[in-house]
DNA sequence: TTATATTTGCCAATATGTGACAAGTCAATA
DNA sequence: TATTGACTTGTCACATATTGGCAAATATAA
């Protein structure tokens, strides 16, 4: 399992009736690249997605988690110490919060 | 927090007594090189990662679990729903790896 | 077929990362 | 305070990766 970020762009995109063409017109962007982006082809940019949030009427907080999950996934899919890192990484997140609180 | 990798690597080369340069002789590359990977300034190439375990006598999965995280703390670090993006792929990655077996 | 939607391939432009080297700081000590 | 040795910093050319854009190929539907 892979892009997920892109199969809920294509499901959302899909339930407001748009044609590739017409979202990415609203993002200013290339259909092609469009396409790209929905089949994980190729990575959008944050700005991207929150534009994306915007148009199709959900939260940005739901449409940027999946994004960067896919990165995530990217960087460790092929290491068997996957879990484990991600478990380093989740503490340096809660302790980097902390210190900001 | 950050650079658990670097950090790792710095105290396991003063606990085997080496000087930067003897280990960047070992590993082939230039002080310089080194010493910005130990701090965090530069990512170090997998291949790097893996001599490094066995010239410091460490298994290669605890080094290479700290440079993932490092990779994924990179990722997430400015963005506030990175727990949830982590808990994503954290299943993503489970489901990878049942499709293996 | 024809029309429309999507995908694919390619390329030039841009951005990012890397290796190598020289010069810099810093600490110890003669 | 000069010298030495360890480490750090800055820079630059080069390589590699990513991006945007277009055109052609491939669906899909009427």
């Amino acid at each position: 399992m892979n892009n997920q970020f892109g199969n809920k762009i294509r499901i959302l995109r899909e339930e407001h009736k748009m044609l590739l063409r017409q979202l990415a017109s609203l993002l200013d962007m290339d259909t092609a690249q469009l396409s790209k982006i929905e089949r994980g082809e190729r990575n959008a940019k944050k700005e991207t997605v929150l534009k994306m949030a915007k148009i199709l009427k959900v939260v940005p907080d739901e449409l940027v988690t999946l994004w960067l999950a896919d990165q995530i996934y990217d960087v460790v899919k092929d290491e068997n110490t996957a879990l484990k890192a991600m478990m380093v990484a989740k503490e340096s997140v809660k302790h980097s919060k902390k210190e900001k609180e």
